[in-house]
DNA sequence: TGAATAGTGTCTCTGAGACATTATTTA
DNA sequence: TAAATAATGTCTCAGAGACACTATTCA
């Protein structure tokens, strides 16, 4: 029994969903993942899994499928559930060089054990959860404004989103605090928080 | 690693989903379930234990969750996919009596191994399904009317449905066969297939 | 003819798409 | 003042809710 996790960030430079890779054994590349030790829990094993090869901790990882293909894996019968997490770049800082990458979901590489589907579901499940809630994966801090709002959800959605309508559909879920900032040259913006 | 299933029927003379329970080694109810075997896939996991416990084959169960509780089964630890299909009443006729029941979705009973979350979580599952496509678990035959669509579709909701929003919502999702029936004294009905 | 069921028409309200306009800052 | 960004206004269209009306059968 093993856990497997697609762990999806954003790149401020890249506006482009990107996930974390790891370097394994057998020389390529793949999602981070382990087998599960016996009376652990599944969000325990994800988190074990993700602390030593990208040191991120405190994770709420959600399942996503179980994995079931006796062929899967060429050396054994394995069950492995997939799992989907989303973390701020900045807590991706401390991963360990050369050993770990981050790759457009978009193209994710030839990758074995069927990891490329497991992206894409994630993905999906990302993108379901961003179209109804103000970045429930708290890309952003605790506060922020409107336009940085959108700019992390089209990054997410991986198209525009119209402006208009993304801020009707999102402020009467996000909190005012009454207060401006000016952080681009332009007239300031409102600040929120979520709710 | 276990498979645990919610099966879900409609009795027609209850308008109400209905579960499939049987009984277990400690003299309770519950869901039907089973061990898997090495090299075994989930499906035909699932398919092995409803076949034993009520006779019925050939379904498509889809999974639902992982159940991780490490003392959720006192027994020892155990993982258990948990999985829902629907199927019609006339398919579980040849299941064993008295070693099984249906009951009612909304009153299943004081339940062990967290079998009560399965079947909300199924019942969830099934009424999401069933609000975007025309009977998916074929719990109709091939061809039905828009008034017994109506009456399904409201049994699994679990609340009535307008009439007129009904029809217009499902009528382009379907086939239309040309004939029409007599079946309950009124005006006769068209017959329609799914797409 | 009246009850029961099937099928259609239409009004309103809401929400999304699309576009335009105003407001405030920096260069 | 021009460019950039933020915020708001408004027109239209599609879909859902709600209600009314017509159609056809059986008792």
């Amino acid at each position: 029994m093993a856990v497997d996790t697609a762990l999806l960030t954003l790149d401020p430079a890249e506006p482009e969903l990107m996930v974390l890779q790891v370097r394994r054994a057998d020389a390529g590349w793949g999602l981070p993942g382990t087998f599960l030790h016996p009376g652990e829990r599944l969000a325990d094993a994800v988190e074990r899994s993700l602390q030593d090869k990208a040191d991120v901790r405190g994770l709420r990882p959600r399942q996503l499928h179980v994995y079931d293909d006796p062929g899967r894996d060429s050396r054994g019968w394995a069950l492995s559930v997939a799992h989907v997490e989303v973390v701020p770049i900045r807590r991706l800082d401390s991963r360990r060089p050369g050993q770990t990458r981050l790759v457009a979901v978009a193209r994710p590489g030839r990758l074995r054990y069927g990891h490329a589907e497991i992206i894409a579901r994630a993905v999906e499940h990302v993108r379901d959860r961003y179209a109804e809630q103000p970045d429930p994966g708290h890309l952003l801090g605790r506060q922020f404004t409107l336009g940085e709002l959108h700019r992390v959800h089209q990054a997410v959605a991986g198209r525009p989103l119209q402006r208009d309508g993304f801020r009707r559909l999102m402020k009467p879920l996000l909190r005012p605090t009454g207060h401006l900032v000016t952080r681009t040259g332009g007239r300031p913006a409102e600040l929120f928080r979520r709710t």
